[in-house]
DNA sequence: AAGCGAGTGTAGCAGTCGCTACATATCAGA
DNA sequence: TCTGATATGTAGCGACTGCTACACTCGCTT
Protein backbone atom coordinates (compact mmCIF):
# COMPACT_ATOMS: atom_id res chain seq x y z
CA UNK A 1 0.00 0.00 0.00
CA UNK A 2 1.24 3.65 -0.33
CA UNK A 3 3.32 4.63 2.11
CA UNK A 4 2.35 7.00 4.61
CA UNK A 5 2.62 10.61 3.52
CA UNK A 6 5.23 11.44 6.40
CA UNK A 7 5.19 14.84 6.31
CA UNK A 8 8.57 16.77 6.82
CA UNK A 9 8.97 18.12 10.42
CA UNK A 10 7.57 21.62 9.88
CA UNK A 11 10.34 23.99 11.40
CA UNK A 12 11.02 27.96 10.76
CA UNK A 13 13.23 27.09 7.86
CA UNK A 14 10.17 25.20 6.36
CA UNK A 15 7.94 27.90 7.08
CA UNK A 16 9.66 31.11 5.60
CA UNK A 17 9.88 30.33 2.23
CA UNK A 18 6.28 29.80 1.91
CA UNK A 19 5.37 32.55 3.79
CA UNK A 20 7.44 35.10 1.61
CA UNK A 21 5.62 33.80 -1.11
CA UNK A 22 2.87 34.98 0.41
CA UNK A 23 3.99 38.42 1.24
CA UNK A 24 5.54 38.82 -1.97
CA UNK A 25 2.07 38.48 -3.79
CA UNK A 26 -0.40 40.25 -1.26
CA UNK A 27 2.26 42.70 0.88
CA UNK A 28 3.84 43.02 4.09
CA UNK A 29 1.47 45.40 5.88
CA UNK A 30 -2.19 43.86 5.29
CA UNK A 31 -0.19 40.21 6.09
CA UNK A 32 -2.49 38.41 9.10
CA UNK A 33 -1.70 35.33 10.98
CA UNK A 34 -4.69 33.62 8.82
CA UNK A 35 -3.49 34.03 4.75
CA UNK A 36 -0.18 33.47 6.06
CA UNK A 37 -0.89 30.41 7.98
CA UNK A 38 -2.78 29.07 4.92
CA UNK A 39 -0.43 29.89 2.40
CA UNK A 40 2.34 28.09 4.36
CA UNK A 41 -0.36 24.92 5.08
CA UNK A 42 -0.67 25.37 8.70
CA UNK A 43 -2.89 27.04 11.15
CA UNK A 44 -2.22 30.50 12.82
CA UNK A 45 -2.25 29.02 15.63
CA UNK A 46 1.36 26.76 14.67
CA UNK A 47 2.72 29.98 13.04
CA UNK A 48 2.15 31.66 17.06
CA UNK A 49 3.96 28.65 17.94
CA UNK A 50 6.69 28.47 15.81
CA UNK A 51 7.61 31.82 16.24
CA UNK A 52 5.39 33.36 19.11
CA UNK A 53 4.65 36.75 18.40
CA UNK A 54 2.86 38.17 14.68
CA UNK A 55 6.19 40.59 15.56
CA UNK A 56 8.78 38.24 15.57
CA UNK A 57 7.24 36.56 12.95
CA UNK A 58 7.93 39.57 10.40
CA UNK A 59 11.44 40.39 12.06
CA UNK A 60 12.40 36.56 11.04
CA UNK A 61 10.97 36.86 7.65
CA UNK A 62 12.36 40.17 7.00
CA UNK A 63 15.62 38.79 8.08
CA UNK A 64 15.29 35.88 5.65
CA UNK A 65 13.90 38.21 2.60
CA UNK A 66 16.97 40.00 3.15
CA UNK A 67 19.10 36.76 3.07
CA UNK A 68 17.35 35.51 -0.25
CA UNK A 69 17.77 38.87 -1.74
CA UNK A 70 21.74 38.47 -0.83
CA UNK A 71 21.26 35.24 -2.78
CA UNK A 72 19.56 36.60 -5.92
CA UNK A 73 22.56 39.44 -6.08
CA UNK A 74 25.37 36.74 -5.69
CA UNK A 75 23.12 34.81 -8.66
CA UNK A 76 23.25 37.92 -10.42
CA UNK A 77 26.79 38.96 -10.03
CA UNK A 78 28.29 36.11 -12.22
CA UNK A 79 28.86 38.21 -15.67
CA UNK A 80 32.25 40.07 -16.25
CA UNK A 81 33.08 43.84 -15.21
CA UNK A 82 31.32 46.59 -17.22
CA UNK A 83 33.03 48.62 -19.71
CA UNK A 84 31.81 52.12 -18.22
CA UNK A 85 29.57 53.82 -15.45
CA UNK A 86 26.62 53.47 -17.92
CA UNK A 87 27.13 49.78 -18.31
CA UNK A 88 26.70 49.00 -14.50
CA UNK A 89 23.45 51.20 -14.24
CA UNK A 90 21.82 49.94 -17.48
CA UNK A 91 22.84 46.51 -16.25
CA UNK A 92 21.33 46.87 -12.79
CA UNK A 93 18.23 48.77 -13.84
CA UNK A 94 17.29 45.95 -16.34
CA UNK A 95 17.77 43.95 -13.30
CA UNK A 96 15.07 45.34 -11.44
CA UNK A 97 13.01 46.06 -14.32
CA UNK A 98 12.59 42.13 -15.17
CA UNK A 99 9.42 41.00 -14.41
CA UNK A 100 10.63 38.70 -11.95
CA UNK A 101 11.49 41.05 -9.90
CA UNK A 102 8.75 43.55 -9.70
CA UNK A 103 6.85 41.32 -7.08
CA UNK A 104 10.25 42.25 -4.89
CA UNK A 105 10.20 46.18 -5.84
CA UNK A 106 6.63 46.18 -4.67
CA UNK A 107 7.83 44.48 -1.40
CA UNK A 108 10.81 46.67 -1.13
CA UNK A 109 9.31 49.93 -0.73
CA UNK A 110 6.80 48.67 2.13
CA UNK A 111 10.40 47.92 3.64
CA UNK A 112 10.82 51.26 3.01
CA UNK A 113 8.08 53.10 4.50
CA UNK A 114 8.39 50.28 7.46
CA UNK A 115 12.04 51.32 7.52
CA UNK A 116 11.41 55.38 8.03
CA UNK A 117 8.77 54.78 10.73
CA UNK A 118 10.93 52.49 12.96
CA UNK A 119 8.93 49.33 13.13
CA UNK A 120 11.02 46.47 14.44
CA UNK A 121 13.11 44.61 11.67
CA UNK A 122 12.11 46.30 8.82
CA UNK A 123 15.78 48.98 9.54
CA UNK A 124 17.95 46.35 9.42
CA UNK A 125 16.89 44.09 6.42
CA UNK A 126 16.88 47.48 4.60
CA UNK A 127 20.36 48.26 5.16
CA UNK A 128 21.50 44.68 4.82
CA UNK A 129 19.61 44.37 1.24
CA UNK A 130 21.29 47.95 0.65
CA UNK A 131 25.01 46.86 1.86
CA UNK A 132 24.35 43.44 -0.45
CA UNK A 133 23.70 46.00 -4.04
CA UNK A 134 26.78 47.97 -2.87
CA UNK A 135 28.72 45.35 -2.37
CA UNK A 136 28.08 44.44 -5.65
CA UNK A 137 28.16 47.80 -7.36
CA UNK A 138 31.69 48.03 -6.33
CA UNK A 139 32.61 45.03 -8.03
CA UNK A 140 30.68 45.45 -10.98
CA UNK A 141 32.69 49.12 -11.41
CA UNK A 142 34.80 49.68 -14.71
CA UNK A 143 38.33 48.44 -13.83
CA UNK A 144 39.79 51.77 -14.99
CA UNK A 145 37.39 53.87 -13.08
CA UNK A 146 39.05 56.50 -11.28
CA UNK A 147 37.27 56.43 -7.84
CA UNK A 148 35.43 52.50 -7.56
CA UNK A 149 34.17 53.37 -4.26
CA UNK A 150 32.89 56.49 -4.64
CA UNK A 151 31.64 56.05 -7.69
CA UNK A 152 29.90 53.17 -6.46
CA UNK A 153 27.64 54.89 -4.17
CA UNK A 154 27.72 57.81 -6.48
CA UNK A 155 26.02 54.97 -8.85
CA UNK A 156 23.84 53.58 -6.15
CA UNK A 157 22.08 57.00 -5.37
CA UNK A 158 21.67 57.86 -9.32
CA UNK A 159 20.02 54.21 -9.00
CA UNK A 160 17.53 53.74 -6.05
CA UNK A 161 16.48 57.35 -7.34
CA UNK A 162 15.53 56.30 -10.45
CA UNK A 163 13.77 53.32 -9.25
CA UNK A 164 12.00 55.23 -6.86
CA UNK A 165 10.82 57.92 -9.60
CA UNK A 166 9.97 54.77 -11.56
CA UNK A 167 7.79 53.07 -9.13
CA UNK A 168 5.25 56.69 -8.95
CA UNK A 169 5.20 57.02 -12.37
CA UNK A 170 8.24 59.25 -13.18
CA UNK A 171 10.60 57.42 -14.56
CA UNK A 172 10.97 59.78 -17.61
CA UNK A 173 12.07 61.90 -15.26
CA UNK A 174 14.82 59.50 -13.72
CA UNK A 175 15.66 58.45 -17.60
CA UNK A 176 16.15 62.15 -18.77
CA UNK A 177 18.35 62.73 -15.30
CA UNK A 178 20.73 59.64 -15.63
CA UNK A 179 20.78 61.01 -19.65
CA UNK A 180 21.78 64.28 -18.55
CA UNK A 181 24.36 63.08 -15.83
CA UNK A 182 25.62 60.95 -19.09
CA UNK A 183 24.79 57.32 -17.25
CA UNK A 184 22.76 56.46 -20.27
CA UNK A 185 24.72 54.60 -22.80
CA UNK A 186 23.94 55.48 -27.34
CA UNK B 1 -25.79 84.49 27.71
CA UNK B 2 -23.36 83.51 25.81
CA UNK B 3 -24.44 83.02 22.24
CA UNK B 4 -24.74 79.45 21.38
CA UNK B 5 -21.84 77.60 20.04
CA UNK B 6 -22.47 78.17 16.58
CA UNK B 7 -21.20 74.95 15.16
CA UNK B 8 -19.07 75.84 11.33
CA UNK B 9 -20.71 73.10 9.18
CA UNK B 10 -18.75 70.29 8.71
CA UNK B 11 -17.37 69.20 5.09
CA UNK B 12 -14.94 67.52 3.34
CA UNK B 13 -12.85 70.79 3.16
CA UNK B 14 -12.96 71.01 6.94
CA UNK B 15 -12.52 67.49 7.89
CA UNK B 16 -9.09 67.33 5.23
CA UNK B 17 -6.51 69.15 7.36
CA UNK B 18 -7.89 67.59 10.69
CA UNK B 19 -7.46 64.04 8.90
CA UNK B 20 -4.24 64.90 7.27
CA UNK B 21 -2.78 66.02 10.89
CA UNK B 22 -3.43 62.12 11.99
CA UNK B 23 -2.66 60.54 9.02
CA UNK B 24 1.02 62.61 9.35
CA UNK B 25 1.22 61.17 12.66
CA UNK B 26 -0.51 58.67 12.81
CA UNK B 27 0.27 56.93 9.53
CA UNK B 28 -1.63 56.15 6.57
CA UNK B 29 -1.72 52.54 5.94
CA UNK B 30 -3.03 51.94 9.61
CA UNK B 31 -5.40 54.36 9.78
CA UNK B 32 -9.20 53.12 10.48
CA UNK B 33 -12.30 55.22 10.20
CA UNK B 34 -12.64 55.49 13.94
CA UNK B 35 -9.43 56.76 15.22
CA UNK B 36 -9.54 59.29 12.21
CA UNK B 37 -13.29 60.42 13.27
CA UNK B 38 -12.10 61.23 16.69
CA UNK B 39 -9.37 63.13 15.16
CA UNK B 40 -11.58 65.15 13.09
CA UNK B 41 -13.95 65.67 16.11
CA UNK B 42 -16.61 63.77 14.33
CA UNK B 43 -18.01 60.09 14.06
CA UNK B 44 -16.94 57.27 11.73
CA UNK B 45 -20.53 57.39 10.41
CA UNK B 46 -20.19 60.94 9.51
CA UNK B 47 -17.31 60.60 7.25
CA UNK B 48 -18.48 57.91 5.33
CA UNK B 49 -21.44 60.06 5.39
CA UNK B 50 -19.56 63.00 3.64
CA UNK B 51 -16.93 60.87 1.61
CA UNK B 52 -19.11 57.60 0.93
CA UNK B 53 -16.31 55.34 1.15
CA UNK B 54 -12.84 54.90 3.19
CA UNK B 55 -11.42 54.66 0.07
CA UNK B 56 -12.61 57.51 -1.65
CA UNK B 57 -12.06 59.78 1.71
CA UNK B 58 -8.35 58.22 1.53
CA UNK B 59 -8.00 59.16 -2.47
CA UNK B 60 -9.70 62.86 -1.83
CA UNK B 61 -7.41 62.38 1.60
CA UNK B 62 -4.32 62.02 -0.94
CA UNK B 63 -5.16 64.98 -3.32
CA UNK B 64 -5.32 67.33 -0.59
CA UNK B 65 -1.91 66.37 1.07
CA UNK B 66 -0.62 66.72 -2.84
CA UNK B 67 -1.98 70.12 -2.46
CA UNK B 68 -0.44 70.94 0.68
CA UNK B 69 2.32 69.76 -0.33
CA UNK B 70 2.52 72.11 -3.47
CA UNK B 71 1.48 75.39 -0.95
CA UNK B 72 4.52 74.21 0.76
CA UNK B 73 6.81 74.25 -1.76
CA UNK B 74 5.57 77.14 -2.96
CA UNK B 75 6.40 78.98 0.49
CA UNK B 76 9.70 77.58 0.28
CA UNK B 77 10.76 79.07 -3.13
CA UNK B 78 10.47 82.10 -2.67
CA UNK B 79 14.41 82.74 -2.25
CA UNK B 80 16.94 83.44 -4.63
CA UNK B 81 18.61 81.16 -7.15
CA UNK B 82 21.51 78.82 -6.19
CA UNK B 83 24.71 79.62 -7.50
CA UNK B 84 25.71 76.24 -8.05
CA UNK B 85 24.18 72.71 -8.45
CA UNK B 86 25.53 71.66 -5.35
CA UNK B 87 23.79 74.57 -3.62
CA UNK B 88 20.46 73.47 -5.23
CA UNK B 89 21.17 69.89 -3.54
CA UNK B 90 22.39 71.44 -0.10
CA UNK B 91 19.05 73.55 -0.32
CA UNK B 92 17.04 70.91 -0.94
CA UNK B 93 18.48 68.66 1.34
CA UNK B 94 18.38 70.48 4.18
CA UNK B 95 14.80 71.34 3.59
CA UNK B 96 13.99 67.70 3.85
CA UNK B 97 15.96 67.14 6.97
CA UNK B 98 14.11 69.63 8.60
CA UNK B 99 12.49 67.92 11.86
CA UNK B 100 9.11 69.78 10.52
CA UNK B 101 9.73 67.14 7.36
CA UNK B 102 9.58 64.40 9.00
CA UNK B 103 6.21 63.26 9.68
CA UNK B 104 5.65 63.96 5.87
CA UNK B 105 8.62 61.90 4.85
CA UNK B 106 7.83 59.07 6.60
CA UNK B 107 4.38 59.49 5.16
CA UNK B 108 5.79 59.89 1.84
CA UNK B 109 7.39 56.88 1.59
CA UNK B 110 3.81 54.94 2.66
CA UNK B 111 2.79 56.56 -0.32
CA UNK B 112 5.50 55.56 -2.81
CA UNK B 113 5.00 51.89 -1.48
CA UNK B 114 1.02 52.16 -2.08
CA UNK B 115 1.65 53.77 -5.85
CA UNK B 116 3.92 50.77 -6.27
CA UNK B 117 1.32 48.66 -5.49
CA UNK B 118 -1.64 50.79 -7.61
CA UNK B 119 -3.59 51.58 -4.89
CA UNK B 120 -6.45 53.93 -6.28
CA UNK B 121 -5.07 57.48 -6.22
CA UNK B 122 -1.63 56.80 -4.55
CA UNK B 123 -0.13 57.11 -8.03
CA UNK B 124 -1.65 60.52 -8.44
CA UNK B 125 -0.77 61.69 -5.41
CA UNK B 126 2.61 60.75 -5.75
CA UNK B 127 2.82 61.94 -9.39
CA UNK B 128 1.54 65.41 -8.42
CA UNK B 129 4.14 65.46 -5.86
CA UNK B 130 6.60 65.05 -8.07
CA UNK B 131 5.77 67.20 -10.56
CA UNK B 132 5.89 70.38 -7.98
CA UNK B 133 9.24 69.35 -7.02
CA UNK B 134 10.45 69.13 -9.89
CA UNK B 135 9.16 72.56 -11.56
CA UNK B 136 10.41 73.86 -8.21
CA UNK B 137 13.89 72.72 -8.86
CA UNK B 138 13.88 73.59 -12.68
CA UNK B 139 13.69 76.98 -11.14
CA UNK B 140 16.34 76.96 -8.62
CA UNK B 141 18.44 76.00 -11.36
CA UNK B 142 21.75 78.13 -11.32
CA UNK B 143 21.19 81.03 -14.18
CA UNK B 144 24.53 79.90 -16.02
CA UNK B 145 23.83 76.13 -16.03
CA UNK B 146 24.34 74.75 -19.64
CA UNK B 147 21.25 72.42 -19.07
CA UNK B 148 19.03 73.32 -16.50
CA UNK B 149 16.08 71.08 -17.89
CA UNK B 150 17.99 67.84 -18.15
CA UNK B 151 20.27 68.83 -15.00
CA UNK B 152 16.59 69.17 -13.06
CA UNK B 153 16.17 65.51 -13.46
CA UNK B 154 19.04 65.13 -12.82
CA UNK B 155 19.64 66.19 -9.69
CA UNK B 156 16.16 65.51 -8.78
CA UNK B 157 17.12 61.88 -9.06
CA UNK B 158 20.27 62.14 -7.10
CA UNK B 159 17.79 63.83 -4.92
CA UNK B 160 15.41 61.00 -4.29
CA UNK B 161 18.29 58.60 -3.82
CA UNK B 162 19.66 59.73 -1.31
CA UNK B 163 16.72 60.59 0.42
CA UNK B 164 15.83 57.23 0.40
CA UNK B 165 19.20 55.80 1.10
CA UNK B 166 18.50 58.40 4.40
CA UNK B 167 15.21 56.88 5.33
CA UNK B 168 17.09 53.09 5.11
CA UNK B 169 19.75 54.62 7.29
CA UNK B 170 22.32 54.34 4.33
CA UNK B 171 22.73 57.86 4.37
CA UNK B 172 26.36 57.75 4.62
CA UNK B 173 26.36 55.72 1.20
CA UNK B 174 24.36 58.69 -0.12
CA UNK B 175 26.65 61.30 1.26
CA UNK B 176 29.60 59.85 -0.39
CA UNK B 177 28.02 59.21 -3.48
CA UNK B 178 27.16 63.01 -4.05
CA UNK B 179 31.00 63.87 -2.77
CA UNK B 180 31.78 61.77 -5.77
CA UNK B 181 29.49 63.08 -7.98
CA UNK B 182 30.73 67.21 -7.20
CA UNK B 183 27.68 68.26 -5.42
CA UNK B 184 28.53 68.17 -2.29
CA UNK B 185 30.07 72.11 -1.34
CA UNK B 186 33.10 72.16 0.59
C1' DA C 1 4.77 0.19 30.34
C1' DA C 2 4.81 4.74 31.94
C1' DG C 3 5.56 9.17 31.31
C1' DC C 4 7.10 13.26 28.97
C1' DG C 5 7.67 17.01 25.78
C1' DA C 6 6.94 18.38 21.04
C1' DG C 7 3.56 19.08 17.70
C1' DT C 8 -1.20 19.86 16.10
C1' DG C 9 -6.42 20.49 15.42
C1' DT C 10 -10.69 22.81 17.25
C1' DA C 11 -12.90 26.30 19.49
C1' DG C 12 -13.10 30.44 21.13
C1' DC C 13 -11.95 35.07 23.38
C1' DA C 14 -12.09 40.04 23.33
C1' DG C 15 -11.41 43.43 20.31
C1' DT C 16 -11.47 46.16 15.79
C1' DC C 17 -12.76 46.59 11.03
C1' DG C 18 -15.86 49.05 7.33
C1' DC C 19 -20.31 49.92 6.93
C1' DT C 20 -25.54 50.19 7.61
C1' DA C 21 -30.27 50.70 9.71
C1' DC C 22 -32.91 53.56 12.20
C1' DA C 23 -34.25 57.53 14.69
C1' DT C 24 -33.93 62.22 15.05
C1' DA C 25 -32.99 67.20 14.54
C1' DT C 26 -32.67 71.22 11.66
C1' DC C 27 -34.00 74.18 8.19
C1' DA C 28 -35.58 75.72 3.52
C1' DG C 29 -39.28 76.11 0.22
C1' DA C 30 -44.29 75.18 -1.04
C1' DT D 1 -47.92 73.96 8.13
C1' DC D 2 -46.50 70.34 5.56
C1' DT D 3 -42.53 68.27 2.91
C1' DG D 4 -38.32 67.02 1.78
C1' DA D 5 -33.27 67.29 1.85
C1' DT D 6 -29.27 67.73 4.88
C1' DA D 7 -27.11 66.50 8.98
C1' DT D 8 -26.10 63.84 13.17
C1' DG D 9 -26.21 60.25 17.07
C1' DT D 10 -26.77 55.30 18.61
C1' DA D 11 -26.61 50.55 17.97
C1' DG D 12 -25.27 47.05 15.73
C1' DC D 13 -23.94 43.64 11.88
C1' DG D 14 -20.81 40.13 10.09
C1' DA D 15 -16.11 39.55 9.13
C1' DC D 16 -11.71 39.55 10.71
C1' DT D 17 -7.74 40.43 14.11
C1' DG D 18 -3.82 38.40 17.27
C1' DC D 19 -3.72 35.13 20.45
C1' DT D 20 -4.98 31.36 23.97
C1' DA D 21 -7.09 27.12 26.31
C1' DC D 22 -7.84 22.51 25.89
C1' DA D 23 -7.53 18.07 24.21
C1' DC D 24 -5.19 14.99 21.63
C1' DT D 25 -1.55 12.12 19.10
C1' DC D 26 2.83 11.02 18.39
C1' DG D 27 8.00 9.45 19.14
C1' DC D 28 10.99 9.20 22.64
C1' DT D 29 13.37 7.93 27.05
C1' DT D 30 13.39 5.52 31.41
Amino acid sequence: MADAPKKPPMTKDSLLPLLTAHVLAHGLGGASLRPLAKAAGTSDRMLIYHFGTKEALIVDLLGYIAKVYAAAIDAAMGGERAATRADVVARILAHGDAPAMQPFMRLWWEIVAGAARDLPGYQMAAQAMMGELLGWLEGQMPENDPDPAGGARYLMTMIEGTLMLSAVGHSDTALQGLLAGGLLPS
